[in-house]
DNA sequence: ATATTCACG
DNA sequence: ACGTACGTGAATATT
């Protein structure tokens, strides 16, 4: 994959960076920390602060350790319900979310969480290790370290690239393809639940995708008791929740803590969650039972994870294994497949003799690079190899984007 | 070396 | 009373 020169997007310099490590003046209140021009806090003239009324002259805010005293000890905001580290008081995103509203420097500070680790993982780490003999970032794919079977990516980790922020889709903006060519992405859709409902042999999860039929809003239709045409954005987001959560043995506090809802609304999800689904209920037992008798569990293909601690004698470690044990099923048989789709699509491309490259594989997603006038031609085909690499009892499906970047592709 | 946080599927 | 979906890797702070 090139690297972002001369792309507009990705111009560096053009705005000046955060300092770092951050010194809290007062104009860290109303927004991200500002560049100075010195390295040295102007102590003399800066105008009295809520740091100084709360005893704090100066503060790392890339100090968790710190930033929890400033909040919880010295500001005095409420700490019911606020988890602690070994350090002190966790000051972790959702912490901070439920903070918003407490006091006017919560915002602030997870905006400038959210630039610096933009900042510090992206934006300074990737141009650098562009490779000058062929203009891209070059990732080692390490195939043994992942339990359940999947590939993971360092030096750079090119399967953690943002998307899910605006900002982050910027970043991911600036991978682009090769001068005169586009990137195709083709991505399975909803694979997991998909081998959830082959595995499982649920009727209801399995009809939703034999026709078609969007299964976050089925989902939302059975838990909620209304048509499928009078379910809400709401309600779909909930659906899509318990379908991630539950299904991989999430708890009713679990399920609550996504949802930001009370323990007694989630345990109502689940419920009639697995009232509609009693199929998924009952697969979700047997296989802890199944990998419990045998010492671990395997995927589709035949990949082994021993799970020891299923006989532990701690509560806490034996629930931990007993979801690695619903889990590694499901995460490994996709990880299984999009395997297979690596082959299948690499021999098509040799044998069309296409000029196409292969350049990433994310999990669920693999990205080609490809003349623009074969794109269509060369992604209808991918989509065919991926789609029929492996015949389940419900059809895999997998989305085609072309475009000259990846955020867009 | 370990802890915390957060980026992705 | 506790602690509460799985799988990774990287940056920074702390010990």
């Amino acid at each position: 994959m090139r690297s972002c020169r001369s792309r507009r997007s990705c111009r560096r310099g053009s705005r000046p960076a955060a300092s770092w490590p951050c010194t809290a003046t007062s104009s860290c209140r109303s927004r991200a920390c500002s560049p100075r021009s010195s390295g040295s806090a102007s102590r003399s003239t800066r105008p009295t602060s809520s740091y100084e009324a709360a005893g704090t002259t100066e503060l790392n805010i890339g100090s968790p350790k710190q930033l929890g005293e400033l909040l919880f000890d010295k500001l005095g905001l409420d700490t019911k319900g606020v988890k602690r580290t070994k350090l002190g008081w966790s000051t972790e995103a959702d912490t901070l979310e439920a903070l918003v509203d407490a006091h006017p420097v919560i915002r602030p500070i997870l905006d400038h969480r959210e630039l610096m680790k933009l900042k510090g993982t992206y934006l300074d780490a990737l141009p650098p290790l562009v490779n000058p003999a062929t203009g891209r970032v070059h990732t080692t794919f390490n195939q043994v370290v992942a339990e359940t079977g999947r590939l993971s990516s360092q030096d750079p980790n090119l399967q953690n690239i943002p998307i899910r922020s605006e900002l982050g889709r910027k970043i991911r903006r600036g991978f682009i393809a090769a001068p005169g060519h586009v990137l195709i992405a083709a991505d399975y859709s909803q694979i997991e639940l998909r081998i959830l409902a082959h595995l499982s042999g649920d009727p209801l999860l399995g009809s939703a995708f034999r026709d078609h039929v969007d299964v976050h809003t089925q989902t939302a239709a059975e838990v909620f008791s209304v048509p499928r045409e009078q379910v809400t954005a709401e309600q779909r987001r909930i659906a899509k929740a318990v379908n991630y959560g539950l299904s991989y043995g999430q708890s009713d506090v679990g399920l609550a803590r996504a949802l930001d809802v009370t323990r007694t609304q989630a345990a109502e999800y689940s419920r009639r969650y697995f009232q509609r689904f009693p199929t998924i209920h009952k697969f979700m037992e047997d296989i802890v039972t199944l990998a419990r008798a045998q010492g671990g569990a395997r995927t589709l293909l035949g990949r082994w994870r021993p799970i020891p601690n299923l006989t532990s004698k701690s509560p806490q470690a034996r629930h931990a294994a007993e979801r690695m044990a619903q889990n590694t099923p499901m995460q490994g048989a996709g990880a299984d497949l999009i395997k297979l789709a690596m082959l299948a699509t690499a021999r098509r491309i040799t044998r069309e003799n296409w000029p196409v490259r292969m350049l990433l594989t994310v999990h669920d997603e693999l990205v080609f690079e490809s003349p623009p006038s074969l794109a269509d031609e060369v992604g209808a085909a991918l989509q065919q190899e991926m789609e029929s690499v492996y015949q389940l009892s419900i059809p895999l499906e997998v989305d085609i984007g072309i475009a000259d970047n990846w955020a867009d592709a």
